[in-house]
DNA sequence: GAACAGTACTACACATTGCGGAGTACTGCG
DNA sequence: CGCAGTACTCCGCAATGTGTAGTACTGTTC
């Protein structure tokens, strides 16, 4: 089955997820997602991630040269950004109770 | 914050499961998940959504008249059908076990 | 009985968002 | 030099949930 149809709305929550603990830039945050399991992440869906938090408010941003390669556009999470991960979480986890009790197996008549 | 975006693949999973036990009309269907507290949920969604599953050989569909109102257009599950709900909740539950995984304080340093 | 709410469905255009592919650019290795 | 790995951008596409409008039938209310 494809899961990229799950990540819809969650990568929000994902991004903000992997971000909470350290700033990251991109390239790095693809990896943290990988890493934490959502291994079919596109890379092109986080940098668009990024970007669209930015843009809406919830991240910092700066850019880092690197001795190894290009330079790095770092993201760190902001107040509205703590609020909106904290927010996120909370709607996921009531959605995620919902659907679990809705595909518990009715056997008890 | 807008749930919109977290149905998004997950709408048919929550379609499959409330026919898992009874035949249905989008209607009906549409007043099962508002119940299981899906609330949110539109009303052309749901009826698109059981157009597409039908129309991807997932279920039955036969129509009744009611005495109460218009036509019902009544949906079941088929085999394809309760193979997809047994599969999508596969990927469903690991995905959000990921999810929560990942969601976790990570307070211990 | 006309108007309206509730039921039940269809069709269409639209917004969001994840993805694929191409392109740019820098470092280091063979 | 070419190629892999790193790091990012841009563009167009595809999937899917939503809003709005429209059709149609039943029962209630003024």
């Amino acid at each position: 089955m494809d899961t990229s149809q799950l990540l819809k709305g969650v990568l929000d929550l994902a991004v903000l997820a992997v971000l909470r603990d350290a700033d990251g830039y991109g390239y790095d945050v693809l990896r943290r997602l990988r890493a934490a399991g959502l291994e079919d992440v596109a890379d092109a869906s986080v940098y668009g991630t990024l970007r669209r938090l930015f843009a809406a408010g919830a991240l910092t941003s700066y850019v880092q040269p690197s001795e190894e390669g290009p330079h790095r556009k770092y993201y760190g999470l902001n107040k509205t950004g703590r609020d909106l991960l904290a927010q996120s979480t909370k709607t996921w986890n009531h959605f995620a109770d919902t659907m679990s009790v809705l595909l518990l197996e009715k056997e008890a008549a």
